[in-house]
RNA sequence: GGCCCCGUCGUCUAGCCUGGUCUAGGACACGUCCCUUUCAAGGACGUAACACGGGUUCGAAUCCCGUCGGGGUCACCA
């Protein structure tokens, strides 16, 4: 059988980092081009930056994109080269765990590139100039000033503003291109109308005149979105244009400046848009806003202080704070700063949010997968199949099983495909990964544990881990000092001065079992623990809840065994000798 | 507002193309119970949807039309 090549790209622009919506795109981009090869046709997978927005992009962005993606396990054939360290196991032949090696992607095997379009203006301004001698496009001398103020005047008269050519005959427009007068290239719309093929959508036409004579060079020399992408996907070859559906009102530009050009139309498949629960479009302006919902409760609360002393514990101006609060601006960094002086996790929105959060990417991809797509398979015992990795998406997907309709992100669902994942893994393999990630995000945390202590909580601690985060939350009792933590007054009250015998009672007789159980490990004193309930004749919580509270400060922790065994003898004693002076001393007050 | 897309449990969806096997299946979430040294995890069970109205047909979640609802887009951003 012969199989048609496929060649699909994704094609950021670099103003910011990877958000989720985007990673699918790249994602389904990837699996169609992977399916391809699967079928033993020539598949490809290209990456393009589209950079010709000359304020708003950086090179730091697209490296941060390109990152992420790789992180992710979407790797590219064409496009960019990373280089970069691979240990994730959505990366078929690798080991988690194991060393990983440097791994370079991209590149440019078939001389198509540059694969950023600020690097290919020379190309776009030779087809410019073509549309123009073809009389296709023409010079135009207005002012975004000027055609902003003609559309603003459209609209108060409820009418869509269109470009209107006829002001100024097309001779004098050359005459004054010629002169070097400054000035946009506009594209002469067809008369016609245009119909375009979707794949996932099916036709969609367009009436004649809906189109106006957009601008295809912008007058600092750099060519429009829609100019570029024509161009880019005509030259690199691109058969499959898979993107958003926010996209769908510009294909019938892009239709007719190909039919202008002469350029092959490709196969164009629209997916639907991911939203928040709320239905919201997930931005990251989410994040300012839930930075500035908590701050004005915070605010409001009895004894806090005021917005000026806020800034200065934050390290803002007063006016920087201000102008966040009433919304002037979304800054990133002052959400940041609130959120770590609230202690709040401001929402995820880009993948690198969801990756300091502790998110697997094979949990990401897994549920990323699921949202617009569903390989409509069943598992042996009845259920619908959605438990898969990237391998099984290239291998199985296709554009007829995308579905029409938007979708909310659900964090719920992905928490849980996390925390499965989690559950799958080995123990070894948890550790190992737990270290890969707190290397970057908990590395203070990740220095102070050592690795027997981590074996030694592990298996506990596995089932109770949503995500990799989870751990460290989970941990952090082990690594302060045996003085330094404080007691939560609820569980102290509840545990230690309540109960006949109290629980501070109980605690002391604990106290020469932690003192002399040999071996100090989880089963050993799990089985001690135990005796001396049944010698007390009470349950085992009367017996376990005060030394969880003497050990951590809190009413929950791993099982008792792991908590005693991580701190190890001297600590667990200092700590209970601690808890017993603090609530046996009522004024010293317990928290 | 113009144009365009969409509409199955709270959410993601299977089923729709090729009407009957659908008293609509699964997953997440939620609820109840079991287990239990805390918190989880685990096990069992359960609540819950074809937006509405017209057709077509012996028969419609499935085909057609309309209404309503949701979304996108109308930049010298991409």
């Amino acid at each position: 059988m012969v199989v048609a090549p496929v060649y699909t790209r994704f094609a950021p622009s670099p103003t910011g980092h990877l958000h989720v919506g985007g990673a699918r795109t790249a994602l389904f981009c990837w699996a169609l081009a992977r399916r391809a090869r699967g079928d033993g046709g020539d598949g490809r997978f290209i990456i393009r930056i589209e950079d010709t927005d000359q304020a708003r992009s950086s090179d730091e962005s697209a490296r941060g994109i390109l990152e992420d993606l790789a992180w992710l396990g979407i790797v590219w054939d064409e496009g960019p080269v990373w280089v970069g360290r691979l240990s994730e196991p959505t990366i078929p032949g690798t080991d988690v765990g194991s060393e990983s090696r440097p791994t370079q992607i991209g590149g440019d095997p078939r001389g198509v590139g540059p694969f950023f379009q600020a690097r290919r203006v020379p190309l776009y301004n030779k087809y410019v100039e073509r549309l123009i001698a073809s009389g296709r496009a023409y010079p135009a001398f207005e002012t975004p000033r000027e055609i902003e103020a003609l559309r603003k005047e459209a609209t108060g008269r409820k009418q869509t503003y269109r470009y209107d050519r006829s002001g100024v005959p097309m001779e004098e427009r050359l005459r004054r291109m010629r002169a070097g007068e400054p000035h946009a290239v506009r594209f002469v719309a067809p008369e016609g109308g245009v119909t375009v093929r979707d794949l996932v959508l099916g036709d969609v036409r367009y009436a004649p005149g809906e189109m106006d004579d957009f601008v295809i060079r912008k007058a600092d020399g750099f060519p429009t979105y829609h100019f570029a992408v024509v161009v880019d996907d005509e030259t690199m070859g691109v058969t499959h244009v898979l993107r958003a559906q926010e996209h769908l009102n510009n294909t019938p530009r892009h239709v007719a400046l190909q039919a202008a050009l002469g350029f092959r139309t490709p196969e164009y498949a629209h997916v639907p848009l991911i939203f928040n629960q709320d239905g919201t479009k997930m931005s990251k302006r989410d994040k300012a806003k839930a930075a500035r919902k908590s701050f004005r409760e915070a605010l409001g609360k009895p004894g806090a202080l005021g917005t000026a002393d806020f800034a200065r514990d934050l390290g803002l101006t007063p006016d920087n704070l201000a102008a966040f609060l009433t919304g002037d601006n979304d800054s990133l960094e002052v959400a940041g700063a609130i959120a770590r002086h609230l202690g709040l996790a401001l929402p995820e929105i880009e993948v690198c949010d969801f990756r300091a959060a502790g998110y697997l990417p094979e949990a990401i991809v897994n549920f990323l997968a699921l949202l617009g797509w569903n390989p409509g398979m069943k598992t042996p015992d009845g259920r619908d199949l959605e438990k898969f990795d990237a391998a099984f998406v290239a291998e199985h997907f296709s554009l007829e099983r995308i579905g029409t309709g938007n979708a909310k992100f659900d964090r719920a669902k992905l928490l849980a495909f996390n925390s499965e994942r989690i559950g799958a893994m080995t123990d070894a393999e948890f550790v190992a990964r737990w270290r890969a990630w707190a290397a970057d995000f908990e590395p203070d945390l990740a220095a102070k544990l050592t690795d027997r202590q981590l074996s030694l909580i592990a298996p506990a601690a596995r089932p109770r881990c949503k995500t990799l985060r989870d751990l460290a939350a989970v941990l952090r009792f082990a690594v302060t000092p045996d003085d330094g933590f404080e007691y939560d007054p609820k569980a102290v009250d509840k545990v230690l001065r309540r109960g006949e015998p109290s629980g501070l009672v109980m605690l002391q007789a604990a106290r020469d079992l932690v003192a002399c159980t040999d071996p100090f490990e989880p089963a050993s004193l799990n089985q001690a623990v135990e005796r001396l309930a049944a010698e007390k004749g009470v349950g085992m919580g009367q017996v376990a809840q005060p030394l969880r509270v003497a050990l951590t400060g809190q009413a929950v922790s791993p099982p008792l065994g792991e908590t005693l065994a991580v701190l190890g003898r001297e600590s667990a004693l200092a700590r209970i000798d601690r808890c017993v002076r603090a609530v046996s001393a009522p004024s010293t007050g317990a928290a």
